[in-house]
Formats: C-alpha cells, sequence, structure tokens
DNA sequence: TTTGACAACTTGTATATACAGGATCTATAC
DNA sequence: GTATAGATCCTGTATATACAAGTTGTCAAA
C-alpha cells in the first residue's frame, strides 16, 4: 500500500521477511536504531511496528539484548482476534463450502437483548450457513444483523464474507468483539446437519461484535463439531492490573 | 508500588478509576491533553497507558472523539492471557480446592519433545493436579516442568501457586505461551475423577510456556469438565497482514 | 430554515532527544 | 588465570514538538 502508515508498512515488511525466511528463528533482528536507518524512519516509528510482532508472536524483545525471532511463526494462527472464515479459508489451503441454510428476518434473542442493552431495535437479519471442508460438515454459524446498521444482506453476500461486504461496501468500522466458548448439548436439527454421533455434544462459540463507535451490530453462534474444533491462541504473560474490588 | 513506571501506574489508576464506576461506561474519558496536566506527564505517556487499557477491553479509542468507557469492564474476565489458578481464585471468589494427585520425575513426553526441539533434556518434574470448587471436580491440571530450569518442585508449592514461586522464588521471567483448546475422549482414570457421565468427552487446553530468553520450560495439559467450561475472550478486529505464503 | 465554512476541540502519526538499565566484551588489576 | 571495572552495544521510558485527520458546535450566508 502506498497511502498505509509507516510503522504498518514496516511491521508488513519485517513480517513476510520473517514468514519468508530471511530472518530466521534463533537469531536476532537488527536493532531498533539499524532498522531506523534502513527504512529511513526514527527509532519509535521502528518500535511501534515492533509492538505489532510483539502482540502477534513473531518475535520476543528481551532488554539490552535484541528482539528474537520466534519459531511459533510459521505454524501458530491467530484463531484469537477477529477473522472471519473467508479470510481463514484464504489464507490456509482448505477445500472449503458455504452453504447458506437459511437468510430471513429474525428478531435478535431474548436473552441477548438483555446483555447489549433493552434501548434498542432487535430488528435483524438471520443467516444459518453451513461450512463444509473436504466434503464433511464441520460449522453451523448463526448470525443476527441488526437492521440498523446493515439494512439488507444480498444473498450473494451471505454466500461470501459479511465481514468484507460490511467493511469494504457498507464502509463499517468493526472493532471489538467479546467471544465465549462452551460445550453444550445441540438438539437433534443441529445433530444431524453436523452429523454427531457419539453424543450430541458440541462446541459453542458466541460472539458480540461492536463497531468502532461502540454500536453493538452482531451476534454470531458459531457451532462445531467437536473432534474438528481446534482453538489456537498466542499469549503474553499479564500481571493482573486490577485487585479485588 | 513507588518504584513503577509511570505510564502502568497511571493505566492502573484509569482501571481502578473505571471499574469503581467513577469513570462510567458510555462516557468519555477526558482528554489526553488533560489527563496529562492531572497526571503531571506528557501525552506520550498518558497514550502508553491507553494503550494497556485498549488492550483490556475497558476503552475504546474514537479518533476525534475520545475514549469512551466500554462496560464489558464489569463482568469481562481476561482468561486469554496467561493467568494462573490460584490468582484466578484471588480475583473471582470460589471456594476452590487443590489438591495434589501426583508430584514426581517423568520426563516431557515425546510427542512435546517434537515440537519444542529434541536438543533439550526432557528430564522434567510432574505434577497431577485436581481442582475442586464448591466439593465439584471441575480440572485436572498435569504440568511438566523442566529440570534444566525448575530443579525441583517443593510438596507446598505443588500444593499453591507454581508460578508465585517460579516468579517469586526463583526471579524467572515467564513471558509467553502457546495455547490450543480442543475436545477429546478421555481414558477411565481421567473420567472417574471428573466423573464425566454421559460422553468421556472433555476440554483439553494444552500450554508450551516459555521465558523471556525464549527458552521453553513448562508443558501443561489441563482438562477441564466439559459442562463447566467457560474460555472469555476480548478480542479486536485485526486486519490480517500476511498474505499468503 | 438550511447549508456551508470555519474554529476549536479530539486522537493518530512521526520526529528528535535524553537518560536509565540490561547484556556483552575487553582491558586492566590482582 | 581470575576477577573487576569500564566501554559499548542493546532496549525501555519519558519529554517536547509538529502536523495530519476526524468530530462537533458555531456562526454567517443563502
Amino acid at each position: 500500500m502506498d497511502t498505509m502508515q509507516k510503522y504498518l508498512s514496516i511491521a508488513q515488511d519485517l513480517t513476510n521477511k520473517i514468514k519468508h525466511g530471511q530472518y530466521t528463528e534463533g537469531t536476532l533482528l537488527p536493532s531498533e536504531t539499524i532498522l531506523a536507518n534502513l527504512y529511513g524512519t526514527s527509532r519509535a516509528t521502528v518500535r511501534k511496528a515492533l509492538v505489532e510482532l510483539t502482540e502477534n508472536g513473531l518475535i520476543q524483545k528481551i532488554k539490552g539484548k535484541g528482539s528474537v525471532v520466534l519459531d511459533t511463526a510459521k505454524f501458530t494462527f491467530p484463531i484469537s482476534g477477529i477473522t472471519t472464515f473467508t479470510e481463514l479459508n484464504r489464507n490456509q489451503q482448505m477445500n472449503a463450502v458455504t452453504t447458506v441454510l437459511a437468510l430471513e428476518d429474525r428478531p435478535l434473542p431474548a436473552e441477548i437483548m438483555k446483555q447489549v442493552g433493552r434501548h434498542l431495535d432487535p430488528a435483524a437479519t438471520f443467516i444459518q450457513r453451513l461450512r463444509t471442508v473436504d466434503d464433511e460438515a464441520i460449522v453451523v454459524d448463526e448470525d443476527y444483523l441488526l437492521k440498523s446498521v446493515v439494512p439488507e444482506v444480498p444473498e450473494i453476500v451471505a454466500q461470501g464474507s459479511l465481514y468484507e461486504y460490511m467493511e469494504d461496501t457498507l464502509n463499517l468500522n468493526i472493532a471489538y468483539a467479546t467471544k465465549t466458548i462452551t460445550v453444550e448439548p445441540m438438539d437433534e436439527a443441529i445433530c444431524a446437519k453436523l452429523h454427531l454421533e457419539t453424543a450430541n455434544l458440541a462446541v459453542v462459540v458466541r460472539s458480540l461484535t461492536y463497531l468502532n463507535d461502540t454500536t453493538f451490530f452482531q451476534y454470531t453462534r458459531s457451532i462445531h463439531r467437536p473432534d474438528r474444533f481446534k482453538f489456537v491462541d498466542f499469549a503474553r504473560r499479564k500481571h493482573l492490573v486490577a485487585k479485588k474490588f
């Protein structure tokens, strides 16, 4: 990108060089001062770029020494963070198919309304989709999109990426989400779709997603086959800030 | 703390004020310039503090407007990130008990050795612990601590917090971990301990934990009752940096 | 009344500078 | 040889400054 901020394009470049093996695992990156010279920028800007790499688990900074390239870079995949099925599909190579099972008006469930505030209009679009990988049903995704934010969802969009539509076409600024992962028994309709045999247990990932201006707009219930579910996370040790209260 | 860095103590203070309701959800924090004056510091330092709050899901920054206090602050709990059972227990109020089932020498499993590098010494201390909340068995934790980093584990420590021992007594600098969450069938020994009835499925959280100098030192297999497992996460939208490769 | 330009706020990015403090190597003293 | 002190690299923190860019209210012109 030409218009991109300096620190982000530096982060991009460093990330690519690590993933392509130009900086190999276990070795040190050039020092911040050297990187600043290489990219023709200031040390502060390089540091902002390195913060990105640190958060993504690509490097580990050691005070007085330098930035070590981590080998987690190659196989670790940030499923943590908000990333969509289509984006995942593009980055990994899976033979994935999406089938739209339902696309209709349906109000936001009452128990969700309680969580996000009773003042808002529950009118929403309900989208139910089956995700298939290598002819095997893996996930049932159920989305509720608030009409107040996303007035309508064309069928073509449901077939593809909701987020691409919202971000690129509607210019919505998706910012953050709260997620919960639980394991729950499912009803027969779902069991049949996912071919759940032994137990009727499935992994349920619930997300409440918000825009940049903090307005809630999407509730997603993602139902996974337990034997195909895998959540990968890179976590940094955080000494709790808040004491008891 | 007296010796604490300025930006961290500002983050502390703001966090407390939000959690105690001094800054209420939906309202704006004072502007960065005002905060800088309030705390007698520079805007850059205030901004570093606000980054912390943003990462913890306490505020949402809006360009040109300000920092909105989020209501997720109160109930969302960062289980994401590396946090220990004892720390969790201290922050929430649960009637939790830890029982040490095993404390012995046992080498690191071969499949883990493959992941962390065959060159290191597999000699480790194996600790198996049962976590009970309100007289109900919830979790079986199995830790392997490399002897090369943690030579010995006193029984008293196993009863309490491993991390407290490693950080406060051994002065180890725990930095990051890779985690996976899966759902798997368990053998009878585990099923009996957790009173798994319907199916023999349990939630397994595997962690590989590393020190600040990138040396691996701990493998943990955490086995949860599926009906008691809940993973809560706050995630920010991240537009993938790395294209396909 | 409505529109539009502008001023006055806000946060975001970038630079330059300074010093503290950890890591590492070397040269000196013992 | 060993150990200590110092020089010299590194990252971490903090400040001051400048300007870009988004948001909001005001005020004047249509």
